[in-house]
DNA sequence: GATGTACATGTACAAAAGTACATCTTAGGG
DNA sequence: CCCTAAGATGTACTTTTGTACATGTACATC
């Protein structure tokens, strides 16, 4: 019933392999969203992408690699949001606040959600993928520590995991006022002397 | 090169119907902590079980059926540690710490920590086990809410979820010395009022 | 316009996995 | 001691999947 020839006429497209290699990616990587990078398969994401079950092996030598790079993109499509949690540290004194905010956008986005959800479960039993999961936390530590110091910034990235879950886990973000007042708890959190021996 | 036959005499067992579900739940269980529910196969867990193929099957009309008992298994595990998490909170005077103490107990418990793991991701995608990856995130909260209301016992529970993805993504939990200082940041965040109008 | 190369496509094949089932064996009642 | 039902076991069958590969075709080059 699939109406893989819905066009009948499209017996053969252009030749684009970068192009091609992008559709392939994309549809593997909104596949994993959808049900996870352990289901995926060549003919689930052959079929998403509308290409011949051929390409997908013709561009990634193993299913693992295509796995990856399907995994890299939504990396990469995590960090970008990242820009806007950035951006709200500009001014410090509303920094909380806008933490918040700009985190609650992020969660709204389901798509992301579920991103980082399949990430960091492929991250757990793979050790090559933990610096990839771990990538916006890591870089949300470095841009917190500037102002609040390595353990508070820990905390507050802890924190947005947690929230990151919590949203995965009931199809919807918490409100932007517990965001925002635990965040604020934990900017006032107390940061104990790293150096002291 | 799999000792299956380890004893060349153990050609039948004897018949222990609970015996050999509650082995085969175990196994089942033991197995979606390491490779995680989507990784089972009735294979796999004959062989860890060490009982015949068919056995599998037999207990559990369908593969589901079986990763669903095995879930719940887990989810029962992970309660049971919550019992220590209550305690914690019995003198409120020395709750933060003492619930940082407890939490951090339970992360260095890696096994039951990934078990947490898998049963969340599980859920994401399968609502019908939604509720049963919350039982210890509502437990938690219904426990503190008690003393610190509803609001700061979720952001509470929700930084301890975030400290578990941590753990398993970090092979270690975080230091005690940072929950502790989270969490008593957190139960002295501002409590708005919910029921104003 | 010929031609060769790189890409597109369809098919085939072996391994893995879910499941069904026929066949034995144990244990308890007559 | 016999007999039967419930459980234990081994195997076979079908579907799904990863992967290899033979073949076809577009497009750049001459």
């Amino acid at each position: 019933m699939s109406d893989e020839s819905a066009s009948p006429e499209r017996s053969r497209r252009r030749r684009d392999p970068e192009g091609r290699r992008r559709v392939i990616v994309e549809a593997a990587a909104a596949l994993i969203v959808e049900v996870g990078s352990e289901g995926l398969t060549h003919r689930l994401v052959a079929g998403r992408a509308e290409v011949p079950l051929g390409s997908t092996t013709q561009y990634f030598a193993t299913l693992e690699d295509l796995r990856e790079a399907a995994l890299q993109h939504l990396a990469a499509e995590i960090d970008a949001e990242l820009a806007v949690v950035r951006a709200a540290m500009e001014d410090m004194s509303t920094a909380p606040a806008a933490l918040a905010s700009a985190w609650h956008a992020f969660l709204r986005d389901m798509r992301l959600v579920q991103a980082d959800n399949a990430l960091s479960w492929a991250a757990v039993h793979d050790p090559h993928l933990r610096s990839l999961a771990l990538r916006w936390f890591d870089e949300l530590v470095v841009v917190l520590s500037a102002h609040i110091g390595v353990r508070r910034a820990t905390a507050v990235a802890v924190f947005a995991d947690g929230a990151t879950w919590h949203a995965a886990l009931h199809d919807e973000p918490l409100d932007v006022r517990l965001l925002a007042d635990a965040i604020t708890a934990l900017f006032a959190a107390p940061e104990p002397q790293e150096e002291e021996r």
